[in-house]
DNA sequence: AACTATTTATAAGA
DNA sequence: TTCTTATAAATAGTT
């Protein structure tokens, strides 16, 4: 996608890193939502950047999400 | 994506939808692998079908996933 | 934070 | 149901 194509290893540049985050992240949070609505399926998807910040979508009776993200900060 | 815009809304043809989840979820899943090595994420990553049939991502260090789905089945 | 050239994902068709 | 192909969508690099 976009100019150059991926190649599957860690972005070493801190920066481009970042972003490359933020833009993924929110492409799959998009894709995750597409697919439980198109295909009435449950989705829980739990992202942790390198800095430790949390990014979490879950379908409608996702209530396990809440139960995992509970444990695992105990 | 494809010869038609997305609606997002439940493809009532099940066939349909069948076919739509396994091509999306194969997608879900690489693109979290894609994201955890592009970008040193942590990522988990749980989808099930209407079926009920599991499928699931976890990153490397994601031993968390697997305290997860035994809890799940509990 | 926007833009756009390209790659990638995928809806529909074979 | 696996493969192909036209097209939509995501996104890498740029501004």
């Amino acid at each position: 996608m976009g100019r150059g194509r991926v190649t599957l290893k860690r972005i070493e540049n801190k920066i481009n890193r970042q972003v490359t985050f933020s833009k993924r992240r929110s492409g799959l949070l998009k894709k995750s939502h597409e697919i439980s609505v198109l295909c009435d399926a449950e989705v829980a998807l739990i992202v942790f950047s390198t800095k430790g910040k949390l990014c979490e979508y879950a379908s409608n009776s996702s209530y396990v999400l809440s139960l995992f993200i509970f444990l695992y900060f105990l």
